[in-house]
DNA sequence: ATATATTTTTAGACTAGTCTAAAAATTATT
DNA sequence: AATAATTTTTAGACTAGTCTAAAAATATAT
């Protein structure tokens, strides 16, 4: 039996790992779950005792083919619950992530699966992430950050990088949206701010916003 | 903070004590729950203390106000999960309850409220139970077990006693569902089974069904 | 009313997960 | 290469929840 912690600490490495490729260090983990070094050190051996992880000492950690799989499903069970919220239960996208945190962690296949097929398969969460199918698999989007776009070119808006209820607030009330067109009117040298323009409206925005959002070229 | 082992603690005490309203042993608890007595014992001692309940040694315990509205929320949640499970995701009755015995503890008043009225505000769940509204009242149906009906008069399945998968396993095949009408033709003296007519058909049930279906004069 | 049976509580131990403080290993700097 | 800084691990303690076995209280039967 896999508890929820343990299936905290691998959604986790798995995130932190660039989705389970890299190794993770100790301390990143401990600053990202909000616990101290030391608790991780104990939580990775055991996840490496039930073959979900593979750790040395010193070393840090990386998933095994189990660990990923595990991740994934809960990644899966977690993007199609904020679906859910949002399409079926009209909460906002700055709303969805912390109630989605729990339920990602209900145990039940018909239950995920019968949510997906209700929710018509979705390819996406409300903030742009790719949802894995049945089988664990999901395509990668094409995107790149607002910082790396270049000025006279125009594109979609697809993707937050930041999930945090006071950005996606941010981008409410600037009108941006997941599918918002937006032309790259000017790049400021001096700190990175950028002029853009959405829906006929021009605004600029800083250095922080523009390395969060997500766009494709149209 | 109230944690998921107290949640299910004060919902078991709840349903023994005729909701809320007469005190519980020991023993009971430890039986409904599927632990040990000595569990209970430290168990009641900490709901005591958080005044969920009144617990005096060998007394046995019962709820306090704030542990009955504890328990008629997980209530609540419990069987609106259930009927979003059948109404929308295509699960039989039967399978309902243990999967509801997990989204229960989701703690999210916005959720379930939401919930709530996505499923058009249900009065009851799949079981004939009467769901808590958001005040935490709830009607009381007027019904009888099958066991005490009378021979020649015409009734409605409203609800069962038992939510176990065989049983209502046992119904389906039957074709006994909510709803359904039934007659008592006749009682047989020596086991007490009974002899009914639902939908043209006459079958014949043992005591222990008469004892576990909800019947209402029709 | 006394003995017996049953129920309930206590005592002490165990696991999962967490923490602080100290020790050990690794990495960076001179 | 030696020292300093940083990271990681260990040691030991704590809480929540559970268990077994024994003690204490209550209920039942003679
Ligand atoms: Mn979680
Ligand atoms: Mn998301
Ligand atoms: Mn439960
Ligand atoms: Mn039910």
């Amino acid at each position: 039996m896999i508890t929820l912690t343990e299936e905290n600490y691998i959604k986790e490495i798995y995130h932190l790992g660039s989705n389970g490729s890299t190794s993770v260090n100790t301390n990143a983990i401990a600053v990202a779950m909000n616990t101290k070094a030391s608790s991780v050190t104990d939580m990775v051996k055991k996840l490496s005792e039930k073959k979900y992880a593979d750790y040395k000492k010193y070393q840090g950690v990386t998933l095994t083919d189990l660990g990923r799989h595990v991740a994934v499903n809960i990644i899966r069970k977690h993007r199609l619950w904020e679906v859910f919220l949002v399409e079926k239960l009209n909460f906002s996208w700055d709303e969805v992530h912390e109630v989605a945190e729990h339920l990602e962690h209900i145990k039940s296949e018909k239950l995920i699966n019968q949510l997906d097929a209700f929710l018509e398969f979705p390819k996406h969460d409300p903030h742009g992430d790719p949802i894995p199918d049945k089988e664990g698999k999901f395509q990668h989007i094409e995107k790149i950050i607002l910082a790396q776009a270049e000025v006279g070119s125009k594109y979609k808006c697809v993707g937050v990088d930041d999930s945090s209820s006071s950005f996606l607030k941010y981008l409410d009330s600037n009108k941006i949206a997941l599918g918002t067109n937006i032309t790259i009117l000017h790049k400021e040298p001096y700190d990175n701010s950028l002029k853009i323009e959405i829906e006929d409206c021009e605004i600029v925005v800083s250095q922080n916003v523009a390395k969060n959002l997500y766009l494709k070229k149209i």
